[in-house]
DNA sequence: TCAGTGACTGACC
DNA sequence: GGGTCAGCCACTG
């Protein structure tokens, strides 16, 4: 039901939601755009329960070192890696090319 | 209620 | 430079 205040899972999904088109983001970013940087793992926990928004890109969410680390969580064994190359980003090995170049801060961007 | 797990991160050895 | 340990919070059994 309608709640005043968006859970710690809904706010991940807002965040995510805002990442653009061939960008990129880190758990620990959106945990630190949260105020809770230390909570890294409820963000990843957050993007189990995320398969249940088809809004929310979850496939643009890695590690701090650009690592698809959830890919095994999706369907097939590289569907996390079509999907980021159908945005223009390189995968190599696992691990986003140019991480640093496709990474998008949301405390940044957004300027917060 | 307690304990285990988890798509992470930072610090320590 | 690389591996290991602990912390963090929420959900499930």
């Amino acid at each position: 039901m309608a709640k005043a205040e968006e859970s710690f899972f809904d706010k991940v999904y807002d965040v995510v939601r805002l990442i653009p088109y061939g960008r990129v983001t880190s758990y620990g970013a959106i945990a630190k755009f949260l105020g809770a940087a230390r909570s890294a793992r409820m963000v990843g926990w957050a993007m189990n329960a995320a398969h249940g928004h088809d809004d929310v890109p979850a496939h643009r969410v890695v590690n701090r070192v650009g690592l698809l680390t959830g890919k095994h969580h999706f369907e097939g064994t590289n569907l996390m890696q079509q999907l980021l190359e159908s945005e223009g980003i390189k995968i190599k090995d696992n691990k986003i090319v140019k991480f640093e170049t496709c990474f998008w801060d949301p405390a940044k961007e957004l300027d917060f």
